[in-house]
DNA sequence: ATATAAACATGCATGCATGTATGTAAAATG
DNA sequence: CATTTTACATACATGCATGCATGTTTATAT
């Protein structure tokens, strides 16, 4: 085939992008070869090449794809919530439950990276993205969580650093359970609950 | 070389195990082959053909040399909290979190099953069983709730399937995290605190 | 208008992984 | 003691998957 124009050459890479994020969240990463992707897009492997340098290119890709939303979504959260540290914790984790189970790409993507792709040293740009962002999260909500302490709102004696990990901790848990079988509960409900107790539970500290 | 006692077969056996637990949580499942795991065991693929019939069985029979340990752990549990249901369920929560933090063997399979294996279809039987024990463990669970409803010990107006989904999820996005990179921080006492906070938020439910 | 480079397709070379079939020597069995 | 089976080793056949090199055609720049 010949030379597309520059606003063809983005269709081919987007459907390429797509076919490899349905094959690979249906039949996990090392289980899809870049020629099967390449065929579900409707091109040959010679597309796949050109456009992304090798299969792990392609995984940061689709990363790229939908991070942009999440923390577009975040920066919206923050003014309207900009009193309350906790309700903004809260919103924010709620949030990111609503659009997995919502957004067919980052439901498909947090499919990818929870159960479908190995976290080895030569995927270490994934392993080490997805521990940076967690901890850029965990360092960012830190001082929500010790503006709540001066507030009042939580129990003094906590450990800033836990209370976030504990909160991240859940909402992957949530999602690592639910996309392991979605039939299986409502997600939003159970997380509502889940977090609601989690964060009624800061308040008051027994132990 | 020559046929070994049956002694020596069950050393083979067990040093095969060994050999690919270490592999799979190193390298992950799908990029260790056979061969590597033969040889890493000190022996050839003709001996793990003949002990297990391909690789998924191979991690079946990993799955099999740590579940059992697990098991018993909890029926002891079960007598020493009979009376108080919380803090049966608090003590297996954390009974598990130990577990994985001092046992190799269970830290190694947990690492392999959360991060080093994709569950695909041809892997069904473990995501299967991943799935029924996790079902298993919450519908167990669940009457354990339902009893401490009954004693006022939480709130009666919590759904009990979602109080355990909660509770399990928290825990496995805790060593979902903590594996993610041990060194991060410290699982024993994270896990303690978050549990507590959400044991604690059971009780009084403000929304 | 021509040269250049983009956007792919095609073919090859290589390497590995799996599965299986077959060989073999010693242990187990009677 | 003879036979059978076990516990492996070895060899072979097959089938991808990857990476690269090399076309081919057309947009695009000058």
């Amino acid at each position: 085939m010949a030379r597309r124009t520059k606003e063809d050459a983005l269709t081919t890479r987007s459907d390429l992008l797509d076919a490899a994020e349905r094959l690979f969240s249906e039949k996990g990463v090392s289980r899809t070869s870049m020629n099967q992707v390449a065929e579900a897009a409707g091109v040959t492997r010679g597309a796949i090449y050109h456009h992304f340098e090798n299969k792990l290119a392609l995984i940061e890709a689709l990363m790229e794809r939908v991070r942009l939303p999440v923390d577009d979504m975040l920066e919206e959260l923050e003014k309207t919530h900009n009193d309350n540290p906790l309700a903004m914790l809260r919103a924010r984790c709620l949030n990111i439950i609503e659009q997995v189970q919502q957004d067919p790409h980052t439901q498909a993507l947090i499919t990818i990276l929870l159960h479908k792709c190995e976290y080895v040293d030569d995927a270490l740009p994934i392993h080490q993205r997805h521990l940076d962002g967690r901890n850029a999260c965990v360092a960012e909500s830190g001082w929500l969580v010790e503006r709540a302490k001066e507030q009042g709102l939580i129990d003094a004696s906590l450990n800033s650093q836990g209370v976030i990990l504990g909160l991240f901790s859940l909402v992957d848990g949530l999602m690592y359970n639910w996309l392991l079988d979605p039939s299986c509960f409502n997600l939003g409900q159970t997380a509502k609950q889940a977090i609601d107790t989690y964060f009624n539970g800061l308040m008051k500290q027994s132990a």
